[in-house]
DNA sequence: TAGATTGTTAATCGATTAACAATC
DNA sequence: TAGATTGTTAATCGATTAACAATC
């Protein structure tokens, strides 16, 4: 079960997908599956679900296909969700309260630690069972509870100067729903850039574009 | 200007970059760019920016780069942010009320005409200066204002049956937050899937592999 | 064993980069 | 004109698909 050195970016962006899924297969209670059969169930080709599962170790078995709980298991570890990473909320308006109530994080090995939010009024109050601290506490929480992740839910003005306070106080990782474009801003941070509305331009250009 | 037939599919999801990248020059007073300096700020190279650009017809002048102004609106062109699309949305929770608040969908040539729910408790209620309405109603909305765009923000369970309902009542687009993969159920139906735990298993796995 | 299906190499395809003549 | 920068072709690189021997 020798893992390739490095895997190509194209094949790490399909894992979550694949990790869906199979966890998906799973939770209906099969066991097993041939790359075709998956490869029909999410319209890719078989030959490329084998070569993106061989880039970790061959664990196919051939004429009988793969072990789902080992498959998703395996790419659970590969994608680093066996571990326990805490993560900080910064700006409780609705977009920072939605992900705070509706992402289940312990699922990605997360938990969500501290919420934030620089407007006094909503200091105090009550997120996802988390009390709304202000922003000057920040940098002591970070101190003394040292979570990895900074989910950004604040606006682009404000973006920057945040984000360059953050990683001095340790944050190794940015969830960046600003529309501030973090990429390629800081060496050896995590970042993932959230654009709801380019996804929503990409809507845009399918049906202008639909029939074609 | 005359376009090339179809565009690939690559270039295509970096158009959405593009646009905001451009529009943040423009507010900035800047009227002219070259391929080099754009490519500085979007770390990409001058050469793939030259060609994706001319993907829909040259309008860069030799010597002194691209009209900003032109390429934006050029841009929001073939993305067809330029049109006037009604929306829906199905799901008014926590996820749901943020996207209709949160959203600025003027900005994307749409505009969000009705809201619906099956709990009977939230109809009535407003959210972004839109009363809710029960799920009965929707059919009968949807002939009425004809939207083109169902926004779907509800459980995986009801995804299916909600979709094809919508479909048989002549929507034609849906962007798609339920956790249901609808990629290739319709055919003539433009589908954006946001899986905002993809998002999140990709920032884990680049924490778990920074530094390499 | 025979059938099924893998792991892996080779062939194809497409996307990115480099180079440079054309042109403002 | 000379300098800058495009549009576009050619070269490179990487990703996907096809094929098939290995193997359960």
């Amino acid at each position: 079960m020798a893992k390739k050195e490095d895997i190509s970016a194209s094949v790490i962006k399909r894992l979550p997908r694949y990790y869906r899924f199979i966890g998906e297969l799973i939770k209906q209670g099969k066991t097993r599956i041939s790359s075709a059969d998956l490869a029909a169930q999410m319209s890719l080709t078989a030959s490329q679900i084998r070569q993106d599962l061989n880039c970790f170790g061959g664990f196919g078995q051939p004429g009988c296909g793969y072990s789902l709980p080992e498959l998703h298991s395996e790419i659970g570890r590969i994608l680093g969700l066996d571990g326990h990473r805490g993560a900080v909320l910064i700006g409780a308006g609705n977009l920072g309260r939605a992900i705070a109530i509706h992402m289940d994080f312990e699922k990605f090995g997360m938990e969500l630690k501290g919420i934030f939010d620089c407007d006094e009024n909503k200091t105090g109050l009550t997120v996802a069972g988390i009390r709304i601290l202000p922003m000057t506490d920040i940098e002591k929480f970070i101190v003394r509870e040292h979570p990895e992740i900074a989910i950004l839910c604040i606006p682009k003005e404000s973006a920057e100067k945040c984000a360059d306070m953050l990683v001095s106080c340790g944050i190794k990782a940015f969830w960046n729903f600003s529309h501030y474009d973090l990429t390629a801003r800081y060496k050896d941070i995590a970042v993932e850039n959230v654009h709801l509305g380019d996804s929503l331009m990409l809507l845009s250009y399918g049906i202008a574009n639909s029939g074609k």
